[in-house]
DNA sequence: AGGTACCGTGGGAGCGCTCCCACAAGTGAT
DNA sequence: ATCACTTGTGGGAGCGCTCCCACGGTACCT
């Protein structure tokens, strides 16, 4: 099984020379074969896979990203602590899709949590040092510095959730703001009257349309917007504790909640059962992520879904798109790669 | 700000080359004190760490992979499709804490999906390139065939959960046996007469380990196990419903249900409040991994914690061990490096 | 004074690959 | 028959690093 010739330290394992070597034909060729280029006779090209097979040739990836100058990696950037990342499902419901899409090509995922300072350090060294093709980022704040550095070291990239309406980089997003429509629009059609609000962290810009599609959906309706009925969250199942509690304070009579999370939702309920208010009777709740916990939530919970796997899948693809594209990046940019997919009201027992 | 020199194609970054003249030394001392070698003297190391500052010098790892022979990444190997990883809290929990405690090195981490063959013969594939200097493997059945190539392959690997009571591998476990037997225990104390179990997959060791806690603790408080109160589940929450729904129609005069895990917790509960059982004054209900599931559900339940923040730590640890460690791997196996942590009940309303 | 030891250092040799140039052989137009 | 082009191929050069050997220098023994 092994075998043949002088090996080198590296476990045992044949290099591209002796593939060549026993097939007959010369490294180039063996390279050329390995990589599919076109430009092989069928015989040679069968008999290098021959030798391939034989010796179970695996090419070295150090050696070819030393060479070939690329990494067949590509890294999924976490700007916040790991408990952030896995208390909030819309991460990891991400990560899921972006895996389910990568598993079908030759790169790997690199999984890179920037919590903190340091980390954010290492990052930064990590990325000079060019050690990622591409870089997939979630959960991007508007004044994070990350997406300069990235632009500023050529390295492609693509967001989850748009910085600004005008994002530089590519972007995949939701439609966040019909997503907040088609909720409170559901909550008026039950014939709610006074509809509250419970938004993530504003400098989010997805939180900021949902806040709008809020917004809209009532003055569409011909309501007027009542500025109290919109407490500020932060994504968090406490964050949506205080502000449910502050609605309550100020609005007794509050007969509908759109929370801008299903975590934010969770913690929102939590405090309406303390109270004493039951749901959907008195108050009828409605979240967005359309997340395992909405499905677990008693009762269930009525919840915006996103199409999670559809946005990994297009941020792979998009990021692909970008790597093998070798026009200089100012050429790149002027293209607006931006895809907004679409949400759908997924309705349960809770509105 | 970039400067100096002749520089390669690599996107302009300096090379230890340059470093060395910059510094007025040769390469081999750079490479020294960019390694932390002791065997340079003071004023050079100053001189040498002034160059790497001055061009922002960040070392090229494939060169170094490529020359040295490691990777300075280790692969989290989930044989498991994403959907199973991510509805199992139990599996993030670990990657949280293996995330954590290797965000404090050098190390970088790969996330392995491996759910369907063809992932699993590019992983083969990935391994056999050795790719990574080693391997965490989270959830393997007993019968799964990649430990086995882990150890032909003389890769470094931890498994989180032994197979066995003999685990060949460095294994990180929590104490599955004492768990069950304290949650049963505390069932026992409350009074509760008629406690059935639902495992998770006894093809998994921790499952089994479980399943005869419960029965050790039966048996020292000195009950007869009746084995049609045991109902086997799969670690899903459907498999939880089914296995609930069994244990009713058995034995409705059932009042205590120790759960293998939170989720199946979770599908019991569904059940039982179907059937019009309150929790915990009809049946007391008692999970275990102490998930977010735990604290969210209603009522809170009662779950065996494991200090999972501190399997992932020694998993890295042992891990590291391991690949610092360059005796022949035959010297290694025999040296049993298994960690078995201890759990602990959190009691919630649920019980 | 000579010998031995060790320390800090420079730089050659390689790691296994890709890139690319050069070249042989074949093809078709002139 | 000549030239121009194409196609398939071999192999040199080089990617940026680590490893290791060899060298000069200092320190301490005989």
């Amino acid at each position: 099984m092994a075998a043949h010739g002088a090996r080198s330290r590296s476990g045992g394992r044949p290099t591209l020379e002796e593939v060549a070597a026993r097939a007959g034909v010369g490294r180039g060729t063996v390279s050329r074969v390995i990589n599919g280029s076109p430009r092989v006779s069928e015989a040679t090209r069968t008999a290098v896979e021959a030798a391939v097979a034989e010796l179970g040739y695996v090419p070295n990836t150090a050696a070819r990203a030393l060479a070939a100058n690329r990494t067949d990696a590509i890294a999924f950037v976490v700007p916040e602590p790991e408990t952030r990342f896995f208390a909030e499902p819309y991460f990891s419901d991400v990560l899921r899709g972006v895996g389910a899409e990568l598993g079908e090509t030759e790169m790997q995922l690199l999984l890179i949590f920037a919590g903190n300072d340091r980390r954010r350090q290492r990052l930064a060294q990590y990325l000079a040092a060019h050690r990622v093709d591409g870089v997939l980022l979630v959960s991007v704040h508007a004044d994070d510095p990350l997406p300069d550095l990235l632009t500023q070291l050529e390295i492609p990239a693509v967001i989850s959730g748009r910085r600004s309406a005008d994002e530089a980089l590519p972007s995949v997003d939701s439609d966040n703001f019909a997503g907040a429509h088609s909720a409170v629009e559901h909550l008026l059609g039950r014939g709610r009257t006074c509809i509250a609000t419970i938004t993530g962290r504003l400098d989010v810009y997805g939180a900021q349309r949902r806040l709008d599609g809020y917004r809209a959906a009532l003055t569409d309706a011909g309501h007027r917007v009542d500025e109290s009925l919109v407490a500020p969250g932060d994504f968090t199942e406490e964050g949506g504790r205080r502000a449910m509690t502050e609605l309550l304070a100020a609005h007794p009579g509050v007969d509908a909640v759109f929370a801008g999370s299903d975590v934010m939702a969770a913690g929102a309920r939590q405090v309406l059962r303390e109270a004493g208010r039951r749901i959907p009777d008195d108050v009828a709740l409605v979240g967005f992520d359309d997340s395992a916990i909405a499905r677990h939530m008693d009762p269930p919970l009525t919840s915006v879904r996103q199409p999670i796997e559809e946005m990994g899948r297009a941020m792979i693809d998009l990021l692909l798109a970008e790597i093998a594209d070798d026009r200089p990046a100012s050429a790149r940019r002027l293209e607006h790669r931006q895809l907004v997919l679409p949400t759908e009201l997924v309705e349960r027992a809770s509105s």
